[in-house]
DNA sequence: CACATATCAGACCTACTGAAATCT
DNA sequence: CAGATTTCAGTATGTCTGATATGT
C-alpha cells in the first residue's frame, strides 16, 4: 500500500516539474497531452469521443481544452465528413510546431534527468503498463 | 519517458478508484491525505506550515482543506503554545475514526485489489522511494 | 526592522452533473 | 423513437499569486 503512496507523490512531483516546463509554451499537462495525442493520428485529426476515450477524461473537458487551444490557433474544429454528429478536432501546423518544442523541452528538462536507470525504467514501465491494460487503458499514441 | 507517462495514467487511475471511495465518507484525497497525516502525529496535531511541508502543498491549500475539516468536526485549530503566529492543527475523535473506517476501505477496495505481486509492490516502492528522496519529498508518516 | 505564519481575495484549471441541440 | 455526439450552464475542488495582519 505504501507503493500506492509512492506512486501519488511520485506523480504530483513530476507533475509540478512538466507543468512549469509547459508554462513557457502557454500549454497545460491536459492541453500538451491532447496536442500530443493528434500529433501523432495518422491523420492528425480524431473525433472528440476517440479523444476523451485515449485520455481516459470527460467529454466537456475535451470540450474546454479543444476551446483554449483552438483560441490559441493550435487546433481546429473540423465537421465530421460522414458522420454530422462528431466533430473532429484536427491539429494546425502551429499545433504542430509548438507540441515539438515542447516535447523537445520536457525530454531534456524533465524526462533525462529523471535519476532512474535505464533497467529501472523498463521495469517500471512493463509493471505499470499491466495494471494500465487491467484498468482498460490505452497504451500507443501518447507515449512520445 | 514512456515511464513517466505510465506513472501519470497510473496516478489517474489510482485516483478515480480512490475518490470513489472516499465520496462515501465526505472526504476528498487531500483532505483524506491531511487527516491521516494528523492521525500519524504522536500528539494528534502538527502546525500548518509543518503539514504543508510534509504534504508538499501550497499553504494555502492547507488553509482550504483544513476550512472545510474543520467545518466537518474531523479537526479543531487550536493555537501554537509557545509561538503566536502558528496555529496547529488537531484531529478531534470524529476526526480519528473517520479516517479509521475510510483507511480500512480503502485497504480492501483500491490497495488489495490493485493487481500487483508482492514482489512488484517491494520493487516499485524502493525505485520510487530514491526518486522521491532525490526530489525533497518526505517518506514517513503518510505510509499508512 | 527583517522574517515567519496564516489568512483572504481573486483568478485559473479540471471535473462532474444535468439539460439541450443535433444527427443516426 | 432510442441512442450517440457535442455543447452549455452551473457547481465543486484544488492550486497559485499577491496582499495583509499578526507575532518573533
Amino acid at each position: 500500500m505504501a507503493a500506492v503512496t509512492a506512486i501519488m507523490r511520485t506523480q504530483q512531483i513530476l507533475l509540478a516539474r512538466i507543468e512549469s516546463v509547459l508554462k513557457n509554451f502557454d500549454l497545460t499537462f491536459a492541453r500538451f497531452e491532447l496536442l500530443a495525442l493528434l500529433s501523432f493520428a495518422r491523420t492528425g485529426a480524431l473525433p472528440m469521443t476517440k479523444a476523451s476515450a485515449r485520455l481516459q477524461v470527460h467529454p466537456t473537458s475535451v470540450t474546454n481544452a479543444v476551446d483554449r487551444l483552438e483560441r490559441a490557433g493550435l487546433v481546429r474544429r473540423v465537421p465530421h465528413p460522414t458522420d454530422g454528429r462528431a466533430t473532429l478536432i484536427e491539429i494546425t501546423p502551429e499545433g504542430r510546431a509548438r507540441v515539438l518544442v515542447a516535447t523537445r523541452e520536457l525530454n531534456s528538462a524533465v524526462f533525462t534527468s529523471s535519476g532512474f536507470s535505464d533497467d529501472e525504467l523498463t521495469d517500471l514501465e512493463r509493471m505499470l503498463a499491466r495494471f494500465r491494460r487491467d484498468a482498460g487503458d490505452f497504451d500507443g499514441p501518447i507515449d512520445f
